[in-house]
DNA sequence: TCTTGTTATGACACCGATGACATGACACCG
DNA sequence: CGGTGTCATGTCATCGGTGTCATAACAAGA
């Protein structure tokens, strides 16, 4: 590969004009300029960024660490995908900055990560980024304190700087959506609650109805582990045909995420019920090919994984350029709520149409 | 950051002894091994791979173009997800051989293809890989002609080494496992024929049928565009309810992929029936979220994405090393079957049963 | 006309690792 | 005891750019 002697050779300049014609620096004379780029252009020259990496000590580049990438197929973990949008946000913000992003997947193992971090160091990067796959609680080998770092869909005890979805105003949004269209049964089925999201979704419906005057019925909140292979959707049948025996049965089921709502869809319409003429269903996540593939389309509320990359990139590029350094708190990103068809109106929304029902 | 020669320093050697012990190469006493470590750890050092690149002239990076992070929430595309397996395959084979990947995503503009590889290039990446988000034939600018590349999902008019997925051969494979089970009439809801996808799985289907001797009809083919936003359901709905309609209605519906098993399975449910027991349903790309997750689960196609991550990867480290460098072919990848309860089995696999169903 | 400033360009060292080669200390052999 | 081979280590140049400083040419101002 032609180097910038090359180039200068061949225009007839020193080297150092070819750097400079490169970089757009310094003035340098007409000719001179188009000798140098008819040159780079004949000898298809690119310049080595190792080597200017080498003298400026600036490389460029970001490393993004995740198991997003790794952790889908494995067993068991059949989880969403959409984690990837992270990443995606990440990329574009990064790119727009100009700088590279070296992404290396943990291939599930976490003991890989001390590794990955030392190669992105001896690549020089400027930053780190930790995604995980979903929200939970980290613990990460030390880096260098003069390295950035973000975390994103995690946090850890040290504090590091984080980006993290509001699940528990998410939900709490959703449910109180649900209330304004008239719905006073609202069923919760959660995830286990050794997920976070486990946790602060069901906080979040339970503010919800706080809020509405809407006494809580630990009867229609279940946590569900749906994802056991065999036994999750036997779970989740019984715990729905439980709820849907009380002697006030739930008119809309939250459920703890989108894939949650696919199967109790298939469930439901099992048991001979219709959605959502019957039965009002929600998820969580916005998981756009189940959602809207779904029939009806499911109202949902949006994870909004791709805000949270831009977010985190910001906050890096921040912290690279020393704008701000040492800020230990965590950034909560709200999503929207989709409202789709999957859950009826019961009550019309305006004033006029108000009146119409109350006389009902 | 520390270099080497804080390290030689600290250890009281030359800088070249720090680089024969990182490299564990040429002989090194037993005591200065000792010093170097110690000295290495107590500094926190980390090579500089800029540095040695430059002398080495091996990077160790592999370049991926790829338009799969982004093309995913662009309106109008939501297609599937699992694309990102093939960047997983790739990630794992690469990161086994040693190699670093950089992952540069197009942004779902095309135009900046040439910028992404030029970026690479100037990392001098030993090899580039570029994936595309579904089967199809691409064009892509010229690449020196000493930097290996393989395109993964997609293919040239150049010759540039390819791997795909086989899709004829695996919609041929289910149909003919449709056959085996008892299917006669076989109804296939094709994606459009402006996707390869669109056109070889169809072919499969055909393929399926001669072998067995099945008369094609045409009324049991249909090319349905259901990605349109409104549209596309009532598109389905439409070929649907003419095809049940026929003297001789299918006994099973191949989708064009999961995704439209999916809203197929909404479809046929709407209209009174009961998957499988009056109406089997088949998908293809066992799109995991989808397939596993559906009532009842779906039986479908591998499209075996991670493997031909790992196949490229494994083709261009062949490239790289120059174990076979100019050979100019595609290489198709086959997915297995993976049968479900939303098809039926409609004829007793072995003998002494076959002999009951012709009694019948 | 001489000084001063500006423009255009070059010379050279340096970034941090490593390859090629050199050197010094021993051990072994005839 | 000198020659030769092996081990352990050091010296120095080099990879391809870029920062620093120098220099040449020429124009403008005193």
């Amino acid at each position: 590969m032609a180097t910038i002697y090359d180039v200068a050779k061949l225009a007839g300049v020193s080297a150092k004009t070819v750097s400079r014609v490169m970089n757009g620096e310094g003035p340098v004379g007409a000719a001179t300029r188009e000798a140098v780029e008819t040159a780079m252009r004949d000898l298809g020259f690119v310049r080595s960024n190792a080597a200017r990496m080498m003298r400026s000590q600036k490389s460029g580049l970001v490393g993004l660490i995740t198991g997003a990438i790794s952790a889908k197929n494995q067993s068991g973990a059949k989880r969403g995908l959409p984690d990837l949008f992270i990443v995606q946000g990440i990329q574009t913000a990064m790119a727009e900055a100009g700088f590279t992003l070296m992404i290396a997947d943990t291939t599930g193992r976490q003991d890989r990560v001390p590794h990955l971090i030392d190669t992105f160091l001896s690549h020089r990067v400027e930053g780190l980024i930790y995604v995980a796959e979903y929200h939970q609680e980290v613990s990460l080998p030390p880096v260098p304190a003069d390295t950035p770092m973000v975390l994103v869909n995690c946090f850890d005890q040290r504090g590091t700087p984080a980006i993290l979805p509001d699940d528990r105003r998410g939900q709490r949004d959703l449910v109180t959506r649900l209330i304004d269209a008239g719905h006073r049964r609202i069923a919760y089925l959660a995830l286990r609650t050794g997920m976070v999201a486990g946790q602060l979704r069901p906080a979040g419906y339970r503010d919800a109805l706080s809020a509405a005057g809407i006494a809580y019925d630990p009867a229609l909140l279940a946590h569900c582990d749906f994802d056991l292979t065999d036994a999750g959707p036997q779970l989740l049948w019984d715990t729905i045909s439980q709820m849907l025996t009380l002697p006030e049965p739930p008119s809309v089921i939250c459920c703890g995420n989108d894939q949650m709502a696919m199967l109790v869809y298939g469930i439901l319409r099992s048991m001979g019920l219709k959605v959502p003429e019957q039965i009002s269903v929600a998820g969580y996540d916005n998981y756009q090919v189940i959602a809207e593939t779904l029939y009806p389309p499911l109202t949902t509320v949006d994870l909004p994984y791709s805000a949270m990359g831009v977010r985190a990139a910001q906050r890096l590029l921040d912290m690279i350029s020393g704008t701000s350094r040492d800020d230990r708190t965590a950034t909560l990103v709200a999503g929207a709520v989709h409202w789709r068809t999957s859950a009826t109106e019961r009550r019309p929304l305006n004033i006029l149409q108000l009146k119409t029902v109350r006389e009902d």
